[in-house]
RNA sequence: GCAGUCGUAGCUCAGCUGGAUAGAGCAUCCGCCUUCUAAGCGGACGGUCGCAGGUUCGAAUCCUGCCGACUGCGCCA
């Protein structure tokens, strides 16, 4: 992907950094754009704001760095964003006038110019692929982390001016499906209740799981077996009274599903069912296998990838059936020449490197050119201090139960001073903002490769590095304002207090950040970004009195340095999906 | 056995594709509400960056080996 150079800071610096290069070192075949991706930060703000580290010319120009550093600067030309530059040893540095940057961008981010720029330039279309639960069991916080994760993918790459297909796979059918409707038609007695029948369904999944495994090696096994494959053959036929209980029971996950998209936010531009693909795959494969591209192997039908270190992936099943990879095939073609999509992103957890691995080198193999521009984006297993979750074995945390504990946590401490004041429809739904905002800053805070474990109690406390602390400060800052004469105007030459010059540089930084988060698949670094910039925020706050600044075009300047704080966090937070109250 | 991911403060984690004195949160202890929401701010305590080599002017970051944890490896999805 190839991203522009909106940065208006390191871009005007750069700038300034060629015309010197270019006076001094004839024979430099530097680029503004190569300098633009060299300048970084300084260790610490004594040594100034931006680096500029020479290292990298001392071969072509046959010159010390501690040389080239001190030449440039002594040829270097004005610039109205930097108030000094400093040679320091090997490295140019550069002293930011923030307050002139940020009268610079104070009006583009309050006309939103500031986010509305693209970031990507000649961007691919993009498909992500994200949240593929099963049905006939329920969600639980695992599948959360899958949801928060591709949900936010797919906001950052459309703020960047990503054209962006989101779409789910939930699997509708296989094993599962067939064991929870085993145990629904022979062994439950109870009726199912009026609500939340999904919920219910996942149970008697757990319940029908547990008695199979009880009767493996006594007489009934064969039974069960048969039964089993009866039930799959009936869904697959699309006929038969397994698949009129099959059609209405999956409409019940689907609504349980739907329930927490909604919660969420989170909508699907496309949904593709495995039920969809599942025959369509089969014929696909067959195809192939007639082309000679895939070869039978002990009764069943796969291709051999040992010459990639890739083993023998197999398609179809010596019964015909097929399987995960082959669905995924048909999947894959689908998106390619239906959707026509460049760029191909599945969120999918990491126990599925192999199999990723596999269906792209299979793709490549039967001739898909977008094969090379599919990645599996792979996160770690949300975990219980006692190790993994598993439908099958019942020890799950529902999504739903922390969703409503924390909901009532939040109604009962921090909301219940407002009990009275606000109506029961505003701390709801204010309740409701803030545990979102907890959830899915808490999901995506994480590097995608370190795995979670999930303890309740921490998750509602909400301190510290979390979202509430994000949205919290977005209340403060409108809860200031709204009680602020706005129509001072701002001297913005008088923010020359480190607090304010921290704030003013952290928002100057954020499209940097989205354009990291884009490259690294890292939706973690929007969180990293937030925090600092909130924390940034309320260290300005706790010094600098904004009211109470004295005179006016102070007030003026610091009511703006909040409002564009206020705005970045939005947009941020947006990033992830999460809402921010204008009160809390 | 082979492959992948991870190993940074008591705990949970940042540390961007190597760069200048390793940073947060939680926990513990201490201070700050007669001024803009204390879900906050400040301070103290706390680290041989798993171990050993190598590349480099420079390594928590890259390479190799070892140790440890987790995951995957043909008829489940």
């Amino acid at each position: 992907m190839q991203f522009s150079l909106h940065n208006q800071l390191k871009k005007s610096v750069a700038q300034t950094i060629f015309e010197a290069l270019q006076n001094t070192f004839a024979e430099s075949d530097a680029t503004v754009e190569s300098i633009y991706n060299m300048i970084g930060p300084t260790p610490n703000p004594k040594a100034g704001d931006l680096a500029f580290p020479c290292f990298s010319f001392a071969k072509q120009l046959k010159s010390s760095p501690v040389e080239i550093s001190k030449k440039l600067h002594e040829a270097l030309g004005t610039n109205s964003f930097i108030e000094k530059a400093q040679a320091q040893g090997p490295y140019l540095n550069f002293f930011v006038n923030a307050s002139a940057l940020f009268k610079d961008a104070f009006p583009k981010i309050k006309s939103e110019e500031f986010f509305n720029q693209n970031i990507v330039e000649n961007a691919p279309k993009t498909i992500v692929e994200f949240s593929q639960p099963n049905t006939h069991k329920e969600m639980h916080v695992g599948h959360m982390r899958n949801l928060c994760l591709g949900d936010a993918l797919i906001k950052i790459y459309r703020y960047a001016g990503v054209e962006t297909i989101s779409t789910t796979f939930p699997g509708d059918v296989g094993t599962h499906v067939a064991k929870c409707l085993w145990y629904y038609t022979k062994h439950n007695d109870s009726q199912p209740p009026k609500e939340r029948k999904g919920a219910w369904l996942g149970s008697l999944y757990t319940k029908g799981n547990n008695l199979l495994e009880e009767q493996k090696g006594t007489p009934q096994e064969e039974e069960n077996r048969k039964e089993l494959t009866e039930i799959l053959k009936q869904i697959e036929k699309g006929e038969g009274h397994y698949y009129d209980l099959w059609k209405e029971t999956k409409d019940w996950s689907v609504e349980l599903m739907q329930e927490v998209y909604d919660w969420a936010k989170v909508g699907f531009d496309t949904w593709y069912w495995e039920s969809d693909v599942d025959s369509s795959s089969v014929e696909l494969v067959k195809k192939y296998y007639e082309k000679g591209l895939f070869v039978k192997d002990d009764g069943a039908i796969g291709i051999d990838l040992s010459e990639d270190k890739l083993g023998f992936c197999l398609l179809l099943k010596s019964d015909g059936t097929g399987l995960y990879a082959t669905k995924d095939l048909e999947l894959a073609r689908r998106k390619f020449e239906d959707q026509h999509v460049d760029h191909s992103v599945y969120v999918v957890d990491n126990r599925q490197a192999l199999h990723f691995k596999q269906v792209f080198k299979t793709l490549e193999k039967m001739g898909f050119e977008k094969a090379k521009d599919c990645y599996h984006l792979q996160y770690e297993m949300v975990e219980l201090p006692d190790g993994a979750m598993s439908s099958r074995k019942g020890n799950i945390v529902p999504i739903q139960s922390l969703i409503d504990q924390m909901v009532a946590k939040i109604e009962n401490t921090y909301l219940e001073k407002y009990k009275g004041e606000w109506t029961q429809e505003e701390i709801d739904n204010t309740a409701n903002m803030i545990a979102s905002g907890a959830i899915k800053f808490g999901m995506n805070r994480i590097d995608p490769n370190k795995k979670i474990v999930f303890d309740m109690d921490e998750w509602l406390k909400l301190e510290g590095e979390s979202g509430p602390y994000i949205q919290y400060v977005y209340a403060r800052i409108q809860s200031m304002l709204s009680k602020l004469n706005d129509d001072v105007e701002a001297d913005y030459s008088l923010l020359v207090d480190p607090f304010e010059k921290q704030a003013m540089m952290l928002i100057n930084q954020f499209n940097d950040v989205v354009e990291n988060a884009l490259k690294n698949y890292k939706t973690s670094l929007i969180c990293n970004y937030l925090y600092d910039l909130a924390k940034a925020f309320n260290q300005f706050y706790a010094n600098c009195p904004v009211a109470k600044a004295g005179e006016p075009g102070l007030v003026g300047a610091r009511r703006d340095l909040s409002i564009a704080c206020a705005e970045t966090l939005k947009k941020g937070l947006a990033l992830l999906g999460v809402e921010a109250p204008n009160r809390m």
